[in-house]
DNA sequence: AATATTAGTAAGTAATTACTAAGTATTGGT
DNA sequence: ACCAATACTTAGTAATTACTTACTAATATT
């Protein structure tokens, strides 16, 4: 295994993503607080002096990578036309799959938001999470509020409802993040989504 | 301020438990890892020996900790017996009253549940939480089951609409724990369990 | 009142923490 | 071939960490 990370020299802003990839990847599985900058070194393969080089401190650190974190997976403004034209049923399908898919493509965000979340003050006001969810609320929100008018939807209180949906979504994701090894859930995420849709839709609607 | 706590001399017993119950408090604030042992000891008014009389390891005190805390609030057997001889709307706004009390009463309880799923594996093998999940799941899946057969609920995954309900109520409330300071949702406990039963019943009720 | 037992502490220890000072390689531009 | 800039490391630092040793003070037992 002639693996040796980090023994070729990178250029600083190559270093310095693979630093923050790697630090991301340890602050999901074990904290910010549990996570020793001398592990990052190590399992960036430099030396931890040059972490210090590139972030003045752990807590530069933290959020250099959370920023990058939600920077590179942004709650994309196509998703939002995108919803505009479709029917109540495609509607919810297409925000539940777009959140479980954007969190399978990296396992890491859930538990980070969950960490940053929680370990949050704790280390010098990091960025907090958020962006995803308030955007996505107002326009689950509005969505149920036109739809109420239209008298298609039973008038509930769409602002808990809208939160409800994007809630129970989140949790699913948030379970299977923290049971580490947990066992496997016997069925699949779209039999999940599907489920979830029917029960939330059919509550929704008018009878 | 002549608070001192601490300052008297305690039984064993109740010196442990003091112990144990500042730590909850520290532990749910600012996760395991993050919580010193001086912190513990200060905040009890004691010298951290006495902490290490008590609990070999930190680890310790975190497992005997959690024990304890999830001893003091059990799962009551009453709830499973006074469910059995409601109708589906009562069902459901019992368990989710039952859940969110179960929280109000000790806040706590939400944060050193996602700690210690979190922070888990990390500090040798720490009491898993579950205790309360498990079985409240499949006391929900089984009655879902039921009213399936008897022609009541549209036949959709029982398993999956009960974990989904479950999930909600318990983001719900994680939601509100993390966000430390953050402003208060403009709609009460109440509110929410209604329109969280009456989406999912309308949802899961036979067109 | 003497003794045994339990509750508590003061003062450490070795290892680890985040972080720095001062330098050595390696590169690309001229 | 040189030089300036950049990438990177070695060898530390003071402070903090979980934890121990060796002791004192209070209570209970007789």
């Amino acid at each position: 295994m002639t693996e040796d990370r980090g023994r070729e020299r990178l250029s600083g802003r190559d270093r310095r993503s693979q630093i923050i990839d790697v630090a991301l990847t340890l602050f999901a599985e074990k904290g910010f607080a549990g996570t020793r900058t001398k592990e990052i070194a190590e399992a960036a393969g430099i030396s931890e002096t040059l972490i210090f080089q590139h972030f003045q401190t752990k807590g530069g650190l933290i959020r250099a990578s959370l920023a990058t974190l939600f920077h590179a997976h942004p709650v994309s403004g196509e998703l939002k036309n995108q919803l505009k034209i479709l029917d109540d049923e495609s509607f919810f399908l297409t925000i539940a799959r777009h959140f479980i898919k954007h969190n399978r493509e990296d396992p890491r965000i859930m538990k980070l938001a969950l960490y940053s979340s929680l370990e949050g003050g704790h280390f010098g006001e990091m960025t907090r999470v958020d962006e995803t969810g308030p955007s996505m609320l107002t326009l689950i929100t509005s969505y149920i509020l036109k739809r109420i008018e239209d008298g298609a939807f039973a008038e509930i209180n769409a602002e808990i409802a809208a939160r409800l949906f994007v809630e129970t979504i989140f949790m699913y994701l948030a379970d299977q993040a923290m049971m580490v090894s947990g066992p496997e859930l016997p069925f699949s995420d779209e039999e999940v989504v599907q489920t979830l849709v029917t029960i939330y839709l059919g509550g929704l609607k008018k009878k």
